[in-house]
DNA sequence: CGAGTATGTGAGCAATTACTCGCGTAAAGG
DNA sequence: CCTTTACGCGAGTAATTGCTCACATACTCG
């Protein structure tokens, strides 16, 4: 019946110790970056943080609460910058707020393709439950504004909540996106041009009842 | 510098072993039915099969090629659902073509959530390459052929060939009945017309060059 | 029947890996 | 100082798991 706890261990309180837990931090990502999921285990990434196991499990209760520390701070990341490319096309019309949307994305993924796959693949396969729900729902938020920044040009779709719109809209953006980046060097021309073609045909679809 | 095959290790060339072969395929789609990736190793499959792990070992060369085959078997079975279905909508208007292959999609993932998520997952993790393109590229065949059989009623689109098309509109339909397969019990009523929006909205994008 | 071949067995090896624990060292603070 | 607490260490453990191999049994065909 006991759960296992995702959340940290233990607080740290001198610098020194929050230095540690920023580097095991920063190791996993870098470990995630170069040798994918195959080389993601708490040995390995207490080795490049150069610091030992035992000082990792000190912050960490397992493996999965690192995963999700991961997880977390990447997705801040993506909200703080959805959000404000958000707020800088509020005035826009909504096909070219689209389109930067859409570039930015497409950046954000192409940057780290390996790490943000990796992720990705790691997300799903975790109890999360409604752990993680916060910065997931700071990029449906994120995502919410844009669509009350733009209702003027929204037809109303009654079968589904905004909320549902929303989420729709960040699958769709993610798995065009990371097909793409899992086989080639860069992002094919083709992408951008599908990828707001998708969203944009979603939000303004024709003659769907 | 040697590639793992994923081909078959040896042909059954008797009747006995054939069923055996069968056996471990049907194993480990149940496994993976009831315990997801959690009790898929070769140990517990041959053990449900009612085989020794040697004799799995004897026609798959190892646990990722047992994984292809499944993955084939799988996508196999779709693929004829896929192509019959399209078959049968061809004379009908695109929208309601659309919603007809929407519904199918979702009553083949919520038939079995489970199995449909692992095989999903499994798929990326594995050193696919070109491998699985068969029966994959059957799928994106069968979406061709949808387009082709409805191309008076499509607009043109220059930026992306048909094949990107049909390869996204696979990758947007994955998605969105996977997310909502992932947490509920059945499908939500939603969810149909939320598909059939994304898909039609992209086929039909209006105002976007 | 009998030799050759196909098929089946399952104990066990080797490698991986999440995680613990007993013990050091640094900082705090009285 | 010297006690107390925070922090760090890393060899070791237990569990899992992919896979092999030496051997047994079934089937085929002359």
């Amino acid at each position: 019946m006991d759960k296992p706890h995702l959340e940290a261990r233990k607080a740290p309180k001198q610098a020194r110790s929050l230095a540690t837990v920023q580097a095991i931090l920063t190791a996993g990502a870098r470990v995630l970056a170069q040798e994918s999921l195959a080389g993601f285990n708490t040995n390995r990434i207490a080795e490049v943080a150069g610091v030992s196991v035992g000082s990792l499990y000190q912050y960490f209760p397992n493996k999965a609460a690192l995963a999700v520390a991961l997880i977390d701070q990447e997705r801040e990341r993506l909200a703080v910058a959805l959000e404000a490319a958000v707020a800088s096309v509020s005035d826009l019309p909504l096909l070219e707020g689209l389109g930067r949307l859409a570039r930015l994305a497409i950046e954000q993924q192409f940057q780290d393709p390996v790490f943000a796959a990796a992720l990705d693949h790691e997300e799903r396969r975790l109890p999360l439950g409604t752990r993680l729900a916060s910065s997931e729902n700071r990029l449906v938020g994120a995502i919410l504004q844009f669509l009350e920044d733009h209702r003027d040009e929204l037809i109303t779709f009654p079968d589904a909540s905004p909320e549902e719109v929303a989420r729709d809209l960040l699958l769709i953006t993610r798995v065009l996106v990371e097909a793409d980046a899992h086989g080639g060097q860069g992002a094919p021309p083709s992408l951008h041009p599908r990828l707001v073609r998708a969203l944009a045909g979603y939000l303004l679809a024709p003659g769907v009842a």
